[in-house]
DNA sequence: GAGTGGTCTAGACCACTCA
DNA sequence: GAGTGGTCTAGACCACTCA
């Protein structure tokens, strides 16, 4: 199986071909962040295949959340900025209550050169120039993560602190609306560390407490990498939490 | 819409009336882990329901990893036994390699009374009998994650030690051929703590050393919680790794 | 009432497995 | 070659939204 899903007799099953050409139109910008797309029927006969088998695609770009779908409105292209949540990724809640309010708060912003780590994770060449934001959030009024976000050069031409004050730090929604770069899906890995004076300054707590240290790769289309984040989270009132299946 | 789909006007879709025959059947025992189910054809002539019908409720169920479809062969019901991984649920895995070889440890096995807390998540009474196994498992060889292990009795009505050795710690193995009982999902929450000396000295670490602590709800069949779970991890080497999406 | 997504059918054919 | 799941079609009708 290679990338289309094709086999070994190349043969790739049409809704896959759809769905790639939908994906085509939606990176190339045809249809734009929480706009509608054309109809299954619309689609179906533009494609010249039936209208099942646009809708096999279709649900299966909609369950990676890349379309939206709302019976009797329409299929959307998914946006950040009409998301229910503002922090669709954030999985740290308060121990004993639903989290309901999130605020960010901005340290500062600098254009860095990205470090031989950082390059490699993000694909690019060592000493690529970059850019590192650092900010505080607060969960349910209390700060509770302290967030190092590190972003590529090409990707973010350039990234002013007036633009993500803007935004009032909803960075996601700032990459897709001024940058044209859509999260699509992220991969954390999660270690228990004793943290520097900094952080634990910023957090306002004592030296020493073991904090969770999440350290993310965001991705857009393609699986390309196009955000680093690390953040020191408090858990002494928090927690991380996560479902398998 | 109530647990089975229904809306407002009571109607519910023949797939997900469909569905739930077939989890019927499958908590009644009908079709035992590990064994086929009837094609689609044929449970589609025994729900007098079309094929596409029949396919939807097993895609469904398939998704969940209730069952698990082989092209040319058959659908099969999911079961712990034979899936490819003897630790599907567990979530830590080694900074430079990928996860090969998990070895557990049994440490003791105890008939207890459930602290009110434990009995709460586990919707028994406060004081209901139950049971606790420690354990400790090496990932790559190096003692890695100690576990305390909480089983409700009224689930659980004899678990002996040679048991739990005789399945080598495969525990959800051993939950489903001994006791019935599948697990389909768990819920986890995850803190860093500084444990105290008992748990440092099993993972042989210095006293202090922040920690992992991921705590588990293991679920069955109607999202019944049937095992608690609290683990310390060692993060030196290890991490744990979740993707979002 | 027109237009959207959501469900369902009957039938065809394809890819894969196994004897 | 028989039997399985996987794809695809054309057409019908349902639930929902909006004017």
């Amino acid at each position: 199986m290679d990338a289309l899903g094709a086999n070994s007799t190349g043969y790739v099953p049409l809704y896959q071909q759809i769905k790639r050409l939908i994906t085509e139109s939606l990176v190339s910008g045809e249809w734009a962040p929480g706009e509608p797309i054309p109809s299954e029927f619309e689609l179906a006969s533009r494609y010249s295949v039936s209208q099942g088998t646009v809708r096999k695609a279709i649900s299966e770009l909609a369950s990676q959340k890349v379309l939206v779908r709302h019976q009797g409105k329409g299929t959307f292209v998914a946006s950040h900025s009409q998301e229910s949540t503002n922090f669709p990724f954030l999985r740290i809640a308060p121990d004993d209550s639903v989290v309901q309010s999130v605020e960010a708060t901005l340290i500062d912003l600098w254009r860095i050169k990205l470090d031989e780590i950082s390059a490699a994770k993000l694909l690019v060449s060592p000493g690529a120039s970059g850019w590192l934001i650092r900010r505080l959030l607060s969960v349910e009024g209390k700060e509770t993560l302290y967030e190092e976000i590190r972003l590529p050069g090409d990707s973010f031409e350039t990234v002013e602190e007036q633009l993500v004050l803007d935004h009032n730090c909803m960075l996601y929604s700032m990459y897709e609306s001024e940058f044209g770069i859509r999260i699509l899906n992220v991969e954390e890995s999660l270690k228990a560390v004793t943290a520097d004076g900094e952080i634990t300054k910023r957090l306002k707590l004592p030296e020493s407490t073991p904090l969770l240290r999440v350290d993310r790769i965001a991705f857009t289309y393609g699986d390309k990498p196009v955000e680093l984040r690390r953040g020191f989270c408090n858990t002494s009132n928090h927690h991380y939490r996560n479902r398998i299946v």
